[in-house]
DNA sequence: AACAATATTCACCGTTTGATGAATATAGTG
DNA sequence: CACTATATTCATCAAACGGTGAATATTGTT
């Protein structure tokens, strides 16, 4: 308890001696001090890129600011400096699925123009979308972490009751003409989330290894069913 | 931080004063030493029973042994005295929940006698049971738990896992005729899965407020689809 | 050159967690 | 009564976690 002080000033020394000669190039994204203009430190967003990764493998509370920090390549009090807290860095990886959900509307456009033809159903091309939507990295991560949290954290919660009620995506969901719309919206929702969550999140075999187009025929279809079918209310 | 001993010291003799003389039957739980025969010590199921009630209102992660301990009215050392450590009591407790899913194949068997010339398609009777078990507090909480934490929760993921391939539940499941039957089952998994998701977890309306009937119509021929008809694979 | 803003590192803290070792009380057994 | 198996308590441990304060390096601004 007395050598405290004495600790701290040896190796403060020491560091600083070790570090004064190798600062190359390839430290320059290691560099203290205020970045150049332009050239400003890229790490803000490492950390929440690495925050992304890790919270859409891991729930909230196994994810640990050391692990991010570690996969960012930074120190651990960056975290801090830069968002606040743990729960403030979830926040704000979470919230950038909301920019990107506009990515599964261009999907489905896509895949409808494309597979017209062959297979014109809309609940096939739907999940066909979803799927490619989910394996497009940085949107894909961002909505599994969502789901795997949303038992827990009520932000996350209130973006998956909107994404299950459709009202995030797809205007060409919206625009379809049939009654009691809202309950054909949470059905196909509940289908689609729960198809995610045996998929991805538990990764239920076989499943987990069946091919996207497979997964579309085959559960396409009761898609349609609950847009347009007479479903005996 | 000097006054730890001298307050401990204290603690311990006003316990053993205070015990000495209120030894009557109510404490006859707590006491200590070789139990009397069939009058053993309840501490084993107690901490037992502690412990589903914290495993299925939070998850593994969550739930700490003092806690357990704690509602089991004992010393945390004895959970470690009669189960090792937390894993081991986690599986001794999981064992139990899965133990109550004989519910289900239960209330499948009085759900086809019962309703078998209005409504006889096995689906419809799948989805029937399976919200009238969820609505059953004990194993529909256990469930329901798993559910929510099977995303931050390796455990609770195995158990989920399990309980989607239909693997736990259901005699009947497993007798029926069909091709390709595990595809069949995580696909009835996926669906029943997705449907409590948004139900029971998410509440998300306008479904949370549909009757289980309503649902069991609308829901039981997408079922019947998974586990009968030809679905192109 | 002096100063302020930014970026980064280091050492450390308090808390909580699962776990362990030693001691102790009680009841059956011979 | 002596002995042993069982049941319980207490005191502590090392590790990991999120978070904090202060120092330091680097750049832009005046």
């Amino acid at each position: 308890m007395a050598e405290k002080s004495a600790r701290e000033g040896i190796s403060r020394k020491e560091a600083s001696e070790s570090h004064e000669v190798e600062v190359s190039a390839t430290s320059l994204r290691h560099r203290r001090g205020r970045p150049g203009g332009k050239r400003a430190s890229t790490t803000y967003d490492d950390i929440l890129s690495a925050a992304r990764y890790e919270f859409s493998r891991q729930g909230f509370d196994k994810v640990t600011l050391r692990a991010i920090a570690r996969r960012a390549g930074c120190d651990p009090k960056l975290i801090h400096y830069y968002f606040g807290g743990k729960d403030e860095l979830f926040t704000k990886a979470a919230q950038q699925i909301i920019g990107d959900s506009h990515l599964l509307d261009l999907f489905i456009q896509q895949d409808a123009k494309r597979a017209s033809c062959v297979d014109g159903s809309l609940g096939v091309t739907l999940i066909r979308a979803f799927l490619k939507f989910m394996e497009t990295t940085e949107p894909g991560e961002a909505y599994l972490s969502l789901v795997r949290n949303a038992g827990r954290d009520d932000h996350a919660r209130d973006l998956m009751v909107a994404l299950v009620r459709g009202e995030l995506t797809s205007d060409r969901l919206k625009a379809i003409k049939t009654d009691r719309i809202e309950k054909r919206m949470v059905l196909v929702g509940s289908q689609m989330l729960g198809l995610i969550m045996a998929r991805d999140v538990f990764r239920v075999e076989p499943l987990a290894s069946m091919s996207p187009g497979a997964l579309a025929r085959i559960i396409g279809p009761t898609l349609d069913r609950y847009l347009y079918a007479d479903l005996c209310w």
